[in-house]
DNA sequence: GACATATGAATGAAGG
DNA sequence: CCTTCATTCATATGTC
């Protein structure tokens, strides 16, 4: 998700506003800040920025690290993208289960074009770079050990919504490994 | 992922305790019947399958344990890159000369439909959706792409460099610039 | 418990 | 827009 999980710890973060930055150049690696924009500019509205607005996004988030115009442009396409099949998946998965309609709650975000009013002033609440709220990802998780017995897996892990089409049997004709 | 994709499902699946017992994952861990499962069609020669393809086989691994679609995405983004890594340092390690028996490697595994046939096999019963329109646009063989150009910059928006921004601070105007 | 490894998940970058 | 590839992060598991 757009939650990117990195951690401040270990993540080669060279959030390096400023000096030398470690390069371990190869592929451009957003900071958090840069991330936090840009997913700012992408909930309020934002899909597809224009060459000039890729410029300007570009351009403001070069403050905070090496990037490149390129790199706003392929950001946008992947979330995108991602975002959409995401849900695509999610909607064939609980059609399946065929009893939460629920899910849809969000999708709306809208695309009045006002959106684009907004981009060109630049964003929002974007920057309080002074954000250190690493996601932490608190993950509690107690323990997760799936017992790999076959037959008693059912409902380890309740809340998802994926546990219900097993009723019926594979029949196992799976063993279709011939070749 | 990923969607290529690959982003699908929600990541924070951790079951709030719920109740039934159980533990709750912070992620998919598969049992053995599922990996065998999934073993079997990558050995078959399965190693992109289509959307379709996806939803059927977690439909069917879902009777083994909690699984989402994109679970079997990743496995076999995983599993197919990892093979091929693997391959790839063998083949860097043991071939300094031009003989390449290794080459024909990946080259038995793909062709035929056999594998389509193979997976609208697989589904059976249940599947509401099942639909026997696929694309069957066969995994055409992937491998072959050596990757030749890592900047290419094909993207079409303009302008590559865009490093010289980030000498000169944006004043962080930033900030207030908003709205 | 630290360390090594295996593997699930994510995402940048392309190619088409 | 779609799919795919490569790399990397994070966590589960195994070993000592």
């Amino acid at each position: 998700m757009d939650e990117g999980m990195s951690g401040f710890g270990l993540k080669t973060s060279r959030s390096g506003s400023g000096g030398g930055g470690g390069a371990k150049c190869g592929r451009w690696n957003p900071t958090n800040e840069q991330v936090k924009v840009l997913t700012d500019l992408f909930r309020s509205g934002l899909r597809t920025p224009s060459t000039d607005q890729i410029q300007k996004i570009s351009s403001q988030l070069s403050f905070y690290g090496k990037i490149e115009s390129k790199n706003v442009f392929y950001w946008f396409q992947n979330h995108k993208a991602r975002e959409r099949q995401k849900r695509r998946r999610v909607y064939v998965e609980s059609d399946q289960n065929e009893h939460n309609i629920a899910k849809q709650h969000f999708a709306e975000v809208v695309e009045s074009g006002r959106v684009i009013e907004t981009l060109q002033l630049f964003p929002v609440h974007s920057l309080s770079f002074a954000d250190h709220s690493e996601k932490a990802r608190g993950y509690t998780n107690d323990e997760c050990k799936e017992n790999t017995s076959p037959y008693a897996t059912m409902y380890t892990c309740g809340t998802e919504m994926e546990n219900h089409y097993q009723h019926r049997h594979p029949s196992l004709d799976l063993r279709l490994s011939f070749m």
